[in-house]
DNA sequence: TTCAATGCAAATCCTTTGCATCGTA
DNA sequence: TACGATGCAAAGGATTTGCATTGAA
Protein backbone atom coordinates (compact mmCIF):
# COMPACT_ATOMS: atom_id res chain seq x y z
CA UNK A 1 0.00 0.00 0.00
CA UNK A 2 2.70 2.45 -1.03
CA UNK A 3 2.41 2.93 -4.79
CA UNK A 4 6.23 3.23 -5.18
CA UNK A 5 6.69 6.02 -3.40
CA UNK A 6 9.88 4.67 -1.53
CA UNK A 7 12.87 3.55 -3.35
CA UNK A 8 13.83 0.29 -1.82
CA UNK A 9 16.41 -0.71 -4.24
CA UNK A 10 18.40 2.53 -3.20
CA UNK A 11 18.09 1.99 0.50
CA UNK A 12 19.36 -1.38 -0.38
CA UNK A 13 22.21 -0.24 -1.69
CA UNK A 14 23.13 2.28 1.08
CA UNK A 15 22.39 -0.72 3.52
CA UNK A 16 25.49 -2.45 1.89
CA UNK A 17 23.24 -5.13 -0.15
CA UNK A 18 24.55 -6.56 -3.04
CA UNK A 19 22.14 -5.89 -5.88
CA UNK A 20 21.00 -8.50 -7.54
CA UNK A 21 18.48 -9.71 -10.13
CA UNK A 22 16.29 -11.34 -7.80
CA UNK A 23 16.82 -9.12 -5.01
CA UNK A 24 15.73 -6.22 -7.54
CA UNK A 25 12.64 -7.96 -8.41
CA UNK A 26 11.65 -8.81 -5.52
CA UNK A 27 12.46 -5.03 -3.86
CA UNK A 28 10.16 -3.75 -6.83
CA UNK A 29 7.32 -5.91 -6.14
CA UNK A 30 7.05 -5.07 -2.15
CA UNK A 31 7.15 -1.51 -3.40
CA UNK A 32 4.18 -2.17 -5.32
CA UNK A 33 2.35 -3.61 -3.81
CA UNK A 34 -0.72 -2.42 -3.48
CA UNK A 35 -1.60 -5.34 -0.39
CA UNK A 36 0.04 -7.16 1.95
CA UNK A 37 2.06 -10.42 0.27
CA UNK A 38 3.14 -13.82 1.50
CA UNK A 39 6.18 -15.03 0.51
CA UNK A 40 4.14 -17.18 -2.27
CA UNK A 41 2.59 -13.93 -4.06
CA UNK A 42 5.69 -12.34 -4.17
CA UNK A 43 7.43 -15.09 -5.64
CA UNK A 44 4.99 -15.00 -8.40
CA UNK A 45 5.18 -11.82 -8.97
CA UNK A 46 9.08 -11.16 -8.83
CA UNK A 47 8.94 -14.33 -11.53
CA UNK A 48 7.42 -11.56 -14.01
CA UNK A 49 10.35 -9.24 -13.74
CA UNK A 50 12.67 -12.36 -13.64
CA UNK A 51 11.97 -15.71 -14.09
CA UNK A 52 14.52 -17.31 -12.23
CA UNK A 53 13.37 -16.28 -8.58
CA UNK A 54 13.44 -18.76 -6.74
CA UNK A 55 11.07 -19.34 -3.56
CA UNK A 56 14.07 -19.95 -1.09
CA UNK A 57 15.68 -16.38 -2.17
CA UNK A 58 12.57 -14.66 -1.28
CA UNK A 59 12.83 -16.39 1.91
CA UNK A 60 16.43 -15.14 2.65
CA UNK A 61 16.15 -11.53 0.95
CA UNK A 62 12.63 -11.11 2.89
CA UNK A 63 14.54 -12.02 6.16
CA UNK A 64 17.45 -9.82 5.58
CA UNK A 65 15.21 -6.93 4.97
CA UNK A 66 13.03 -8.01 7.98
CA UNK A 67 16.09 -8.12 9.94
CA UNK A 68 17.64 -4.73 8.78
CA UNK A 69 13.68 -2.82 9.57
CA UNK A 70 13.31 -2.75 6.06
CA UNK A 71 10.38 -4.35 6.10
CA UNK A 72 7.68 -5.74 8.39
CA UNK A 73 6.11 -9.19 8.98
CA UNK A 74 2.30 -9.12 9.29
CA UNK A 75 -0.25 -11.77 10.25
CA UNK A 76 -3.47 -9.34 10.22
CA UNK A 77 -5.26 -10.98 12.75
CA UNK A 78 -4.54 -14.04 11.61
CA UNK A 79 -8.49 -13.43 9.93
CA UNK A 80 -6.73 -14.24 5.96
CA UNK A 81 -5.00 -17.42 8.03
CA UNK A 82 -2.10 -18.68 9.68
CA UNK A 83 0.29 -17.34 7.04
CA UNK A 84 2.73 -14.19 7.24
CA UNK A 85 2.42 -10.90 5.04
CA UNK A 86 4.98 -8.30 4.21
CA UNK A 87 5.12 -4.81 3.80
CA UNK A 88 8.00 -2.07 3.47
CA UNK A 89 8.12 -0.36 6.24
CA UNK A 90 8.03 3.16 6.67
CA UNK A 91 8.41 5.39 9.65
CA UNK A 92 7.88 3.28 12.39
CA UNK A 93 4.34 2.87 12.99
CA UNK A 94 1.78 0.63 11.80
CA UNK A 95 -2.00 0.35 11.87
CA UNK A 96 -4.29 -2.23 10.16
CA UNK A 97 -8.23 -1.82 10.84
CA UNK A 98 -9.80 -5.32 9.20
CA UNK A 99 -13.04 -6.11 7.99
CA UNK A 100 -14.09 -9.38 9.42
CA UNK A 101 -16.55 -9.81 7.35
CA UNK A 102 -15.31 -8.79 4.17
CA UNK A 103 -11.51 -8.70 4.40
CA UNK A 104 -11.10 -5.20 3.69
CA UNK A 105 -7.57 -3.65 5.20
CA UNK A 106 -7.59 0.07 6.20
CA UNK A 107 -4.61 2.14 7.30
CA UNK A 108 -5.88 4.81 9.68
CA UNK A 109 -3.17 7.90 9.80
CA UNK A 110 -0.21 8.45 11.42
CA UNK A 111 -1.84 11.26 13.46
CA UNK A 112 -4.07 8.84 15.41
CA UNK A 113 -1.29 5.83 15.28
CA UNK A 114 1.13 8.62 16.94
CA UNK A 115 -1.13 9.76 19.78
CA UNK A 116 -1.80 5.83 20.72
CA UNK A 117 2.17 5.15 20.53
CA UNK A 118 1.87 8.25 22.92
CA UNK A 119 -0.24 6.93 25.25
CA UNK A 120 1.65 3.86 25.72
CA UNK A 121 5.23 5.55 26.18
CA UNK A 122 3.57 7.57 28.85
CA UNK A 123 1.97 4.55 31.06
CA UNK A 124 5.21 1.99 30.43
CA UNK A 125 8.06 4.59 31.05
CA UNK A 126 9.46 2.66 27.75
CA UNK A 127 10.95 4.25 24.98
CA UNK A 128 8.76 3.47 21.61
CA UNK A 129 10.75 2.60 18.56
CA UNK A 130 8.01 0.50 17.11
CA UNK A 131 3.52 0.35 17.22
CA UNK A 132 1.99 -2.17 15.73
CA UNK A 133 -1.94 -1.93 16.08
CA UNK A 134 -4.21 -4.15 14.55
CA UNK A 135 -7.94 -3.46 14.28
CA UNK A 136 -10.61 -5.77 14.13
CA UNK A 137 -14.12 -5.24 13.31
CA UNK A 138 -16.56 -4.43 10.79
CA UNK A 139 -16.09 -1.39 7.71
CA UNK A 140 -19.40 0.72 7.78
CA UNK A 141 -19.93 -1.20 3.93
CA UNK A 142 -20.91 -4.10 5.70
CA UNK A 143 -22.23 -2.50 8.57
CA UNK A 144 -24.89 -0.40 6.13
CA UNK A 145 -25.66 -3.59 4.13
CA UNK A 146 -25.83 -6.39 6.61
CA UNK A 147 -24.63 -9.00 4.37
CA UNK A 148 -20.41 -8.21 2.87
CA UNK A 149 -19.16 -10.38 0.51
CA UNK A 150 -15.66 -12.05 1.78
CA UNK A 151 -13.12 -11.21 0.06
CA UNK A 152 -10.78 -13.80 -1.42
CA UNK A 153 -7.22 -14.27 -0.25
CA UNK A 154 -6.09 -12.61 -3.42
CA UNK A 155 -5.33 -15.40 -6.10
CA UNK A 156 -2.76 -13.69 -8.17
CA UNK A 157 -0.78 -14.41 -11.44
CA UNK B 1 -0.60 -12.77 32.83
CA UNK B 2 -3.93 -13.10 34.18
CA UNK B 3 -2.80 -15.36 37.56
CA UNK B 4 -6.03 -17.85 37.71
CA UNK B 5 -8.44 -15.38 37.59
CA UNK B 6 -10.93 -16.56 35.03
CA UNK B 7 -12.28 -20.25 35.57
CA UNK B 8 -11.62 -21.15 31.91
CA UNK B 9 -12.79 -24.54 32.36
CA UNK B 10 -16.50 -23.38 33.62
CA UNK B 11 -16.47 -20.75 30.70
CA UNK B 12 -15.56 -23.98 28.55
CA UNK B 13 -18.79 -26.47 30.36
CA UNK B 14 -20.75 -23.24 29.39
CA UNK B 15 -19.73 -23.31 25.77
CA UNK B 16 -20.92 -27.06 25.46
CA UNK B 17 -17.33 -27.94 25.32
CA UNK B 18 -16.70 -31.72 26.45
CA UNK B 19 -14.78 -31.67 29.62
CA UNK B 20 -11.88 -34.29 29.16
CA UNK B 21 -8.75 -34.77 31.26
CA UNK B 22 -6.12 -32.76 28.92
CA UNK B 23 -8.63 -30.09 28.27
CA UNK B 24 -8.48 -29.16 32.11
CA UNK B 25 -5.37 -29.78 32.26
CA UNK B 26 -4.70 -27.09 29.02
CA UNK B 27 -7.48 -24.94 30.20
CA UNK B 28 -5.71 -24.33 33.81
CA UNK B 29 -2.18 -24.00 32.28
CA UNK B 30 -3.73 -21.02 30.27
CA UNK B 31 -5.30 -19.50 33.46
CA UNK B 32 -2.04 -19.63 35.39
CA UNK B 33 0.30 -18.64 32.72
CA UNK B 34 1.85 -15.76 34.03
CA UNK B 35 3.32 -15.42 29.96
CA UNK B 36 2.76 -15.82 27.13
CA UNK B 37 3.28 -19.81 25.89
CA UNK B 38 3.75 -21.46 22.53
CA UNK B 39 2.33 -24.95 21.96
CA UNK B 40 5.80 -27.42 23.30
CA UNK B 41 5.35 -25.07 26.65
CA UNK B 42 1.80 -25.20 26.80
CA UNK B 43 2.03 -29.22 26.18
CA UNK B 44 5.39 -30.05 28.94
CA UNK B 45 3.33 -27.69 31.61
CA UNK B 46 0.15 -29.38 30.89
CA UNK B 47 1.63 -32.64 31.51
CA UNK B 48 2.74 -31.89 34.84
CA UNK B 49 -0.79 -32.29 35.65
CA UNK B 50 -1.44 -35.02 32.59
CA UNK B 51 1.38 -36.86 31.25
CA UNK B 52 -0.87 -38.42 28.86
CA UNK B 53 -1.28 -35.14 27.09
CA UNK B 54 -0.61 -35.16 23.73
CA UNK B 55 0.71 -32.26 21.69
CA UNK B 56 -1.89 -32.93 18.83
CA UNK B 57 -4.39 -32.38 21.50
CA UNK B 58 -3.34 -29.10 22.39
CA UNK B 59 -3.25 -28.16 18.57
CA UNK B 60 -6.46 -28.98 18.59
CA UNK B 61 -7.88 -27.53 21.94
CA UNK B 62 -6.49 -24.30 21.56
CA UNK B 63 -7.80 -23.98 18.11
CA UNK B 64 -11.26 -24.50 19.20
CA UNK B 65 -10.70 -21.68 21.76
CA UNK B 66 -9.21 -19.67 19.70
CA UNK B 67 -12.09 -20.09 17.39
CA UNK B 68 -14.51 -19.20 19.66
CA UNK B 69 -12.43 -16.21 21.10
CA UNK B 70 -11.92 -17.51 24.54
CA UNK B 71 -7.68 -17.41 23.76
CA UNK B 72 -6.14 -14.61 21.30
CA UNK B 73 -3.05 -16.02 19.05
CA UNK B 74 0.13 -13.29 18.91
CA UNK B 75 2.84 -13.31 17.22
CA UNK B 76 4.89 -10.70 19.60
CA UNK B 77 6.52 -9.08 16.81
CA UNK B 78 8.13 -12.33 16.09
CA UNK B 79 11.02 -10.48 18.37
CA UNK B 80 10.86 -13.87 20.24
CA UNK B 81 10.89 -15.79 16.83
CA UNK B 82 8.17 -17.03 14.25
CA UNK B 83 6.43 -18.91 16.76
CA UNK B 84 2.60 -18.27 17.64
CA UNK B 85 1.86 -17.77 21.49
CA UNK B 86 -1.44 -18.05 23.14
CA UNK B 87 -3.44 -16.41 25.89
CA UNK B 88 -6.74 -16.28 27.63
CA UNK B 89 -8.62 -13.22 26.07
CA UNK B 90 -10.20 -11.33 28.37
CA UNK B 91 -12.24 -8.98 27.38
CA UNK B 92 -11.62 -7.71 24.01
CA UNK B 93 -8.66 -5.24 24.01
CA UNK B 94 -4.78 -6.32 24.17
CA UNK B 95 -1.54 -4.59 24.54
CA UNK B 96 1.80 -5.83 24.39
CA UNK B 97 4.57 -3.35 24.81
CA UNK B 98 8.06 -5.55 24.17
CA UNK B 99 11.43 -4.59 25.09
CA UNK B 100 13.71 -5.35 22.14
CA UNK B 101 16.78 -5.58 24.66
CA UNK B 102 15.87 -7.70 27.21
CA UNK B 103 12.36 -9.72 25.70
CA UNK B 104 10.39 -8.59 28.89
CA UNK B 105 6.59 -7.53 27.76
CA UNK B 106 4.58 -5.34 29.75
CA UNK B 107 0.88 -5.19 29.66
CA UNK B 108 -0.72 -1.33 29.46
CA UNK B 109 -3.70 -0.46 31.30
CA UNK B 110 -7.22 -1.07 29.58
CA UNK B 111 -7.71 3.00 29.60
CA UNK B 112 -4.95 3.58 27.13
CA UNK B 113 -5.95 0.56 24.98
CA UNK B 114 -9.53 2.18 25.15
CA UNK B 115 -8.72 5.88 23.89
CA UNK B 116 -6.13 3.65 21.18
CA UNK B 117 -9.47 2.10 20.22
CA UNK B 118 -11.71 4.85 20.09
CA UNK B 119 -9.37 7.05 18.27
CA UNK B 120 -9.15 4.48 15.22
CA UNK B 121 -13.09 3.67 15.40
CA UNK B 122 -13.32 7.35 14.95
CA UNK B 123 -11.21 7.66 11.69
CA UNK B 124 -12.37 5.05 10.08
CA UNK B 125 -16.00 4.86 11.06
CA UNK B 126 -15.18 0.83 11.58
CA UNK B 127 -17.20 -0.75 14.42
CA UNK B 128 -14.35 -2.17 16.28
CA UNK B 129 -14.96 -5.77 18.02
CA UNK B 130 -10.94 -5.83 19.00
CA UNK B 131 -7.71 -4.01 18.90
CA UNK B 132 -4.55 -5.64 19.69
CA UNK B 133 -1.51 -3.05 19.79
CA UNK B 134 2.17 -4.50 19.94
CA UNK B 135 4.97 -1.91 20.75
CA UNK B 136 8.16 -2.64 20.76
CA UNK B 137 10.80 -0.26 22.89
CA UNK B 138 13.25 -0.15 25.67
CA UNK B 139 12.11 -0.52 29.46
CA UNK B 140 13.06 1.93 31.67
CA UNK B 141 15.65 -0.99 33.18
CA UNK B 142 17.41 -1.22 29.92
CA UNK B 143 17.44 2.53 29.20
CA UNK B 144 19.22 3.34 32.49
CA UNK B 145 21.75 0.62 32.45
CA UNK B 146 22.40 0.84 28.72
CA UNK B 147 23.39 -3.24 28.53
CA UNK B 148 20.36 -5.27 29.38
CA UNK B 149 20.70 -8.95 28.67
CA UNK B 150 18.68 -10.83 26.51
CA UNK B 151 15.48 -12.90 27.88
CA UNK B 152 15.94 -16.41 27.25
CA UNK B 153 12.99 -18.31 25.16
CA UNK B 154 11.65 -19.59 28.64
CA UNK B 155 12.85 -23.15 28.38
CA UNK B 156 10.22 -24.41 30.61
CA UNK B 157 10.32 -28.78 31.92
C1' DT C 1 39.09 -12.32 -9.35
C1' DT C 2 36.60 -13.03 -5.12
C1' DC C 3 33.20 -14.11 -2.23
C1' DA C 4 28.40 -13.37 -1.48
C1' DA C 5 23.97 -14.77 -3.61
C1' DT C 6 21.30 -18.16 -6.00
C1' DG C 7 18.86 -22.39 -7.65
C1' DC C 8 17.81 -26.84 -6.42
C1' DA C 9 16.89 -30.47 -3.48
C1' DA C 10 17.09 -32.44 0.84
C1' DA C 11 16.32 -31.67 5.58
C1' DT C 12 13.63 -29.46 9.31
C1' DC C 13 9.88 -27.68 11.67
C1' DC C 14 5.34 -26.84 12.68
C1' DT C 15 0.63 -28.20 12.17
C1' DT C 16 -3.02 -31.15 10.58
C1' DT C 17 -5.31 -35.49 9.82
C1' DG C 18 -6.78 -40.68 9.58
C1' DC C 19 -7.94 -44.16 12.51
C1' DA C 20 -8.69 -47.29 16.30
C1' DT C 21 -9.56 -46.65 21.11
C1' DC C 22 -11.13 -44.29 25.24
C1' DG C 23 -14.18 -41.80 28.18
C1' DT C 24 -17.66 -38.02 29.02
C1' DA C 25 -22.33 -36.89 29.03
C1' DT D 1 -24.44 -46.58 25.28
C1' DA D 2 -23.15 -43.16 21.70
C1' DC D 3 -20.43 -40.09 19.85
C1' DG D 4 -16.99 -36.79 20.50
C1' DA D 5 -12.03 -36.55 22.15
C1' DT D 6 -7.51 -38.54 22.26
C1' DG D 7 -2.97 -40.77 21.28
C1' DC D 8 -0.10 -42.08 17.76
C1' DA D 9 1.79 -42.06 13.45
C1' DA D 10 1.74 -40.57 8.98
C1' DA D 11 0.80 -36.80 5.89
C1' DG D 12 1.13 -31.91 4.64
C1' DG D 13 2.96 -27.35 4.46
C1' DA D 14 6.01 -23.91 5.28
C1' DT D 15 10.72 -22.57 6.02
C1' DT D 16 15.61 -23.48 6.28
C1' DT D 17 19.93 -25.26 4.82
C1' DG D 18 23.96 -27.74 2.23
C1' DC D 19 26.29 -27.40 -1.85
C1' DA D 20 27.91 -26.52 -6.45
C1' DT D 21 27.42 -22.69 -9.54
C1' DT D 22 26.68 -17.93 -10.91
C1' DG D 23 27.46 -13.15 -10.96
C1' DA D 24 28.02 -8.40 -8.65
C1' DA D 25 31.52 -5.46 -7.13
Amino acid sequence: MHGGRVDLVERMRRAGLRLTGPRRAIARVLEQADDHLDIDQITKRARKADPSVHRATVYRTVGILKKIGMVDELDLLHIRGDRHYYEIRIGSEHAHVICTTCGEVVEPSGKTISRARDGFAGETGYRVDYIRVEVGGTCPRCLSTGGGERRAAEPDA
